[in-house]
DNA sequence: CGGATATGGGAGAGCGCTCTCCCGCCGAGG
DNA sequence: CCTCGGCGGGAGAGCGCTCTCCCATATCCG
């Protein structure tokens, strides 16, 4: 049998004060005499304290913790549950926003534990985990639009900040990216190195994001005076660049230049390139979108739009801690902008 | 102001009937008059209940929740903590982890909390937070072989299990796989398809796994007549495969066959051996290990050996679980065998 | 020198739950 | 008829902490 773990009363009386002062050192809250303050501490070293969290945050009614949670769309049975984890972090995005997060969290002694909310069970145990007051708050990154978690968070009032602004607007804090501005860099660097027949694989359309790269990318094509431009969606996996690439090539043989809405896609559209020997970037320019890994570990090495997913990780972070702090209480937004890495693709 | 979320002696009061009966129905212990049941269930449904996890944890002494932890080696400052994330998850072998471990855990109810140790401070805190009774036990998984942390778990006498057979015996848990059987099936595959001069790109020697896919790999070339093979140490990234195959091609421009320590590294040397003009696996057939996404995304589609990384994160849950329990008390270890799956390169 | 004002320690009431007792009621057996 | 288990509900004692009072002592000013 284990041996009971020392208390806060067993520390008191090692160190032969009250309970109240020893929780006084260890909290750093009000003024202890320097010499009971040592003692105190002394006493702490000897027994080997360490406070109890579950008695601290029943009466602090806090759990420093928050829940991380990667949410997926429909009603999906939980079959497929671990699956979809592993699905998740094959996308190199997913570890940059934990990295992101992490950064955050840790010098604030929070700590994240990883939910995934990919069924309606699994969308109410992340809502009771949160009731229950095993977290604080909810960092929710969504891969699809239809994403019913934020509204149920919000109408439950728990704290949350969502990665990207949600389809349907959802009374939550969110970070995102000026997706537009992003389409707009990959427009202008195609047409800056002379590609004039350019076409685009973009993300799904029901996402936000998606929408907003394609306009950018049109938008900034129209002002150059190309009115039309070919456009195939993809499911932002690498397959699906593959099959949007070649079913563009089938369409127009002559496309000399590629925006993909991000790096798993343009690394497919890349692949295909090459298969039906066309060289990239000399007779086909190519860019992605994220930054991710894969843009420098694929060959050639993708030139692409940078979404600062860390910091903007990490500031959804700040603004859930602002929420559960109290310190903020209506929602509000920040927005980051991209910026264009150019590499070998075009 | 947020009310007052319900306690049990709210829902007592609702249902007119003590808070142990509503304790005994919300846990299901005893019996209970189905009429009297009802009443409960519906009261809790009428006022919203949900029972306070801290309250719960501090009579039970269990929090439900484990601690993995991805741990790194060294000193290193905390600098880079977020980097360390990045890079971690970088490697798509994690993911899979993750996705193995949430498998076992939720249908328990058991939740992960993701920690980062690669520096001394960390390593603390990771510490701290077992004995806080913030999580009940801990997963490991180290990125390096002389991780202090395993050791300093088994110190302290906290419920811990490690993913890989740790260098130092340590007396912990721990799953692993047969790696020198996964060394000899590269090797076999290799020289079945006509390969005669082989050569490899072995982890890093300090890490128990490279050292045992190496030994497998070099015995079975010995019992078929090859006593000699060329080897490199990589350090499982993609760069350091580039690194190695570039070295290995300068020394013996002859090589048929290359078997690389894992996916990542395998994929650098099929760039490598591609830039130099040879053809995978025509001129060079290359054999990799994990069996990682990389293996199906990169061109040529990596013949592999796959490792069941989800199988076995589900196995480390368990017997963390047993040990959390006290359903075992003596540390054991399960050893996983590997399977060759045949692609493109080999 | 008396009283007002800091300053710092102690006492004790909870936080919301679990779980061990205990007690009342029932049917069965002597 | 009485006793004796067994069953099911209630009472209440904590679990280990925080935090508000309260009180003792030291400090300063009129």
């Amino acid at each position: 049998m284990r041996r009971r773990a020392p208390t806060l009363e067993d520390v008191a009386r090692e160190a032969g004060v009250s309970r109240a002062t020893v929780s006084r050192v260890v909290n750093g809250i009000r003024n202890v005499d320097p010499e009971i303050r040592d003692l105190v501490r002394r006493a702490i070293e000897r027994t080997g304290y360490a406070p109890n969290r579950a008695a601290r945050s029943l009466v602090t009614r806090r759990a420093e913790t928050v829940a991380l949670v990667v949410s997926g769309a429909g009603d999906t049975t939980d079959a497929g549950q671990n699956a979809f984890a592993a699905r998740v972090f094959a996308d190199p995005f997913f570890g940059r926003v934990v990295g992101g997060v992490v950064g955050f969290l840790r010098p604030r002694s929070l700590h994240p534990v990883l939910m995934f909310a990919e069924s309606d069970d699994a969308r109410d145990e992340v809502l009771t985990y949160l009731r229950q007051g095993r977290a604080d708050g909810a960092l929710v990154v969504s891969t699809h639009a239809e994403d019913p978690l934020p509204a149920l968070l919000a109408e439950a009032r728990l704290p949350a900040v969502l990665f990207a602004r949600p389809s349907r607007p959802v009374p939550l804090s969110y970070v995102d990216l000026a997706h537009r501005d992003g389409g707009r860099l990959a427009a202008e660097h195609l047409l800056g190195r002379g590609c004039r027949r350019l076409a685009t694989i973009c993300g799904p359309l029901d996402v936000p994001a998606s929408q907003e790269r394609l306009a950018g990318f049109r938008d900034a094509l129209a002002r150059h005076g190309h009115p039309y431009v070919p456009v195939t969606e993809g499911g932002f996996t690498l397959d699906s660049g593959v099959a949007a690439m070649s079913e563009l090539l089938e369409r127009h043989p002559d496309t000399d230049g590629v925006f993909a809405a991000n790096d798993l896609m343009a690394q497919g559209a890349c692949q295909v390139l090459r298969e039906r020997g066309r060289r990239v970037p000399e007779d086909v320019a190519v860019v992605g979108f994220d930054d991710s890994t894969v843009a420098v570990t694929s060959r050639p090495r993708l030139t692409t739009v940078r979404q600062p997913v860390e910091e903007m990780a990490a500031e959804m972070a700040r603004l859930l801690d602002e929420h559960i702090l109290g310190a903020r209480t209506e929602a509000t937004s920040v927005v980051f902008e991209p910026e264009l890495v150019v590499r070998e693709s075009a």
